[in-house]
DNA sequence: TAATCTGCGACAAATATCATCTGAGTTGGA
DNA sequence: TCCAACTCAGATGATATTTGTCGCAGATTA
C-alpha cells in the first residue's frame, strides 16, 4: 500500500493557504515547498475539483481555502488527491476457480472484503478527525505570513 | 492508495490451507482460485518468508500453516505480501524551500506525517482484530474440505 | 493593450505491479 | 543405490500506473 506523494504537498499547501491573506499562485506555493512547480499544480487542480481550494484568476491571482481551515479535515484533502476508490477492490475470487461458491451464497459482501472496507473505514475516520486549522497550530505560522501575508480575521486556530 | 491484488489471494489461501489436513501445492491453489499460478507462487513465497506459512519440499510437498489459524492475524497477512512499509513517508518538505524549519524545530516528526501514522495504526490494528480463523467461519468450508481434505483435530472456528 | 495567472491536454520518464520461465533441491519408489 | 517425478525458489521480461514536464488557450486586471 503506497500513498501519492502529492498528499503530503497538497496538505502543506492547505497549511499555508489558511494563513494568506490573499491569493497565492501555484508557481509560489512550489518554491516556498522546494517542489515541482509543474507537477504541484496538477494537485491543485484536484484539489479545485474537490471544492477545498478556489482558484482565482487573472493578474495577482492564485489559490484561496473555500471555507475555513476548521472545516477542512486532512482525510478531504487525503481523498481529493489520492482519489475516491477503495485501497482495496474485492475481484470475487471465491466465485472463481475449482471452489467457486454458488451464486446464492454470494449475495452479502466478501468476508474478506468486509474486513478489509472495515479497516479502511477507521483509517479515515482517524483522519477526519484532525482539521488543517489543527494542523496550523503546529506549524510556525510566522514565518508563513511572513511571506504569503497575514489573515484578515485572526488566526486559524481557534 | 492501492493495495496489491496478491493481498485478496494470500488471504483467501490462508483459509484454504486453515482446512487442509495435508500440504497443498501453490498450482493447486491457484487452481482453486483461478488465479495465475506462477504469480500466486510469488505471493506465497512472501507468506513463507513471514513464517506463516512453510514450505513442504519434495513429492506429495506444497505449503501447510505454521499455526492455528486462530493465530494468524489479517493484519499478518497483508503486512507479510504488502510490505511493512508505512503508506505515507513523510518526505520532510517543511525543511525544504523557501519557509524552511530551522533543524531546531524538526526534532520531533512533522505534523502531518504524525496525523498520517495515527491514522494508519487504526487501519492496522483494524486489521489485527481479525483472524483467519474468524473468515473461515464465514466461508462454506465443507467444499473446502472437499477438495484439499479434512482437518485432523476439528474445525479451525472455535 | 499588455501582463500574469489558472485550466487542460498531450507527452516522456520512472517505478511498481503483474506474469512467466528455467533451474535447484527434496522426496518416494524401484 | 539409482532414477524419476514433484516441489519450491530466484532471475527475467511485459504491462500498467504513477510521476513529472511542457505548451497552448481562456480569463482577469492594471
Amino acid at each position: 500500500m503506497k500513498l501519492s506523494a502529492g498528499v503530503e504537498w497538497a496538505v502543506h499547501c492547505c497549511v499555508v493557504l489558511s494563513q494568506a491573506a490573499r491569493p497565492v499562485p501555484a508557481a509560489r506555493l512550489a518554491d516556498l515547498h522546494g517542489v515541482s512547480r509543474s507537477y504541484l499544480a496538477k494537485h491543485l487542480q484536484a484539489l479545485a475539483k474537490a471544492e477545498i481550494v478556489r482558484p482565482v484568476e487573472g493578474r495577482d491571482g492564485g489559490y484561496v481555502l473555500t471555507r475555513p481551515a476548521a472545516e477542512i479535515s486532512v482525510h478531504d484533502v487525503v481523498r481529493a488527491v489520492d482519489g475516491p476508490e477503495p485501497a482495496f477492490r474485492c475481484t470475487e475470487i471465491r466465485q472463481q476457480g475449482e471452489l467457486a461458491a454458488p451464486p446464492e451464497q454470494c449475495r452479502t459482501p466478501c468476508g474478506v472484503a468486509r474486513v478489509m472496507a472495515d479497516a479502511e473505514r477507521a483509517w479515515r475516520r482517524s483522519l477526519a478527525g484532525t482539521s488543517i486549522a489543527d494542523l496550523a497550530a503546529g506549524f510556525d505560522t510566522s514565518r508563513i505570513t511572513e511571506l504569503v501575508g497575514d489573515v484578515p480575521g485572526g488566526a486559524a486556530a481557534g
